[in-house]
DNA sequence: CGCGGCTTTGATGTTCATCAAGTAAAGTGG
DNA sequence: CCACTTTACTTGATGAACATCAAAGCCGCG
């Protein structure tokens, strides 16, 4: 785990997240903030811990999720480069109500909460800023939750491939950053039925499977078996 | 569907939701807010409309629900009093991307979103207090969906009876506000299989129905169903 | 009264979880 | 580097959970 203080100038978040701080202000708040590599599988943040920072993901992917009382997790998302990682319960809760983990080899930065809700205080249009992109990543999260749960295990699968392809790689062929049992924990069905529908899709010729590559042949039949079932 | 102005020194709302405001802000604002009564069964915000207002729950109970392309709604939650039932996809979107409908007669004062924004603008407490709301209703919204997720029939009825019972009610006796099919829409099962649980708790001396008149009769077996099955 | 919506129950088949057993892949220590 | 262990993956068989179809009862309302 790398950890080097970060160098504002040539941070590209800075415009799309200060954009309605003044230079004094960035300063105030950058001069703080730290930089740190995660590689893939290491926890980020765990459930229940105190939370005093504010982190956001600079590049990488990683999941968030919650652990039940059975050996299965519940993954609740995944996230990407300029996604704010912790900021789903950052407000309302002192204690993270779930865990972040890098699925890819990632680049976090974070910044003390304290310093931050300082800033929201004294400058409303940074506390719309976070407000904005909080209301984006939550209906998200909520839009994808209600899409697999309208779908059956080859929709639901179907729509995994899919969301991996479209809004992650942005290409038919990719490696899946996750095991099949994360992708049952995410979808909510079973490790083996999860492998058995992979399969089908293989030998129905929709996908070819290596390993934990994916290359998708057939794309409409892929996309029509998302929409129906 | 009456339709008085909101007589601000009355409002309970004011102390919990304004208390970042100076009295003139609070003017500024109030003296546009609109209180309104609506039906059980009133639609009160469609999806896909213009969001131009900030809508919050004076008293009565809401379900936010998004439609399908089936004719099996899917209900995300409900919102009963004090709680900002357009707080969703206010900030991140142009349009609604949920409807909202009473279940019970309510009442809902709104104002101007822009008012509201500008508010916020000029204010970081004031938008800090917003963010701090819409984080709680996102944070237990996500909270039910997972607890639902990891569940089955059995277990999905009993949580929603007993979120009724403890959440809601606060009584072991109440009355359903929502058809049995509506109990589907929400745990997200068939409405016969819901039916055909109700019964069988019924049968197992565990409630006591009386049409959508509910009487938990055995509440420590309906919470170890709840957490086991 | 009769109609339409909501509710209930039963029968049937599909979808899915679970159990079991085996193979492949990846990490570990000598 | 190889034997060993562990973890991830795969497939099949079975039964449980659930959706769907069908039919009928109930209840409020015009």
């Amino acid at each position: 785990m790398g950890l080097i203080s970060c160098k504002c100038e040539g941070c590209e978040l800075k415009s799309l997240f200060f954009k309605n701080f003044d230079t004094e202000e960035i300063e105030a708040v950058c001069s703080q903030k730290i930089e740190r590599d995660y590689k893939k599988g290491e926890i980020i943040l765990k459930e229940g811990e105190p939370i005093e920072e504010f982190i956001y993901l600079k590049n990488g992917l990683v999941k968030l999720f919650k652990s039940t009382n059975t050996e299965q997790d519940q993954i609740i998302c995944f996230a990407g480069p300029l996604d704010f990682v912790s900021l789903l319960s950052v407000f309302s809760n002192n204690n993270y109500q779930y865990s972040v983990a890098a699925i890819e080899d990632s680049t976090a930065c974070s910044m003390q909460l304290s310093k931050v809700n300082q800033s929201m205080n004294n400058n409303g249009l940074f506390a719309r800023s976070i407000l904005e992109k909080m209301s984006e990543t939550t209906d998200k999260i909520l839009k994808t939750t209600l899409e697999l749960r309208q779908r059956r295990l080859y929709g639901r699968v179907a729509y995994m491939l899919l969301f991996f392809s479209n809004e992650i790689y942005k290409s038919n062929e990719f490696e899946l950053p996750v095991s099949r049992k994360e992708i049952a924990e995410f979808i909510g069905m079973t490790l083996e039925n999860v492998i058995r529908t992979l399969s089908e899709l293989r030998k129905d010729n929709i996908i070819k499977i290596y390993g934990k590559g994916i290359l998708i042949t057939d794309k409409q039949k892929l996309q029509k078996l998302s929409e129906l079932s």
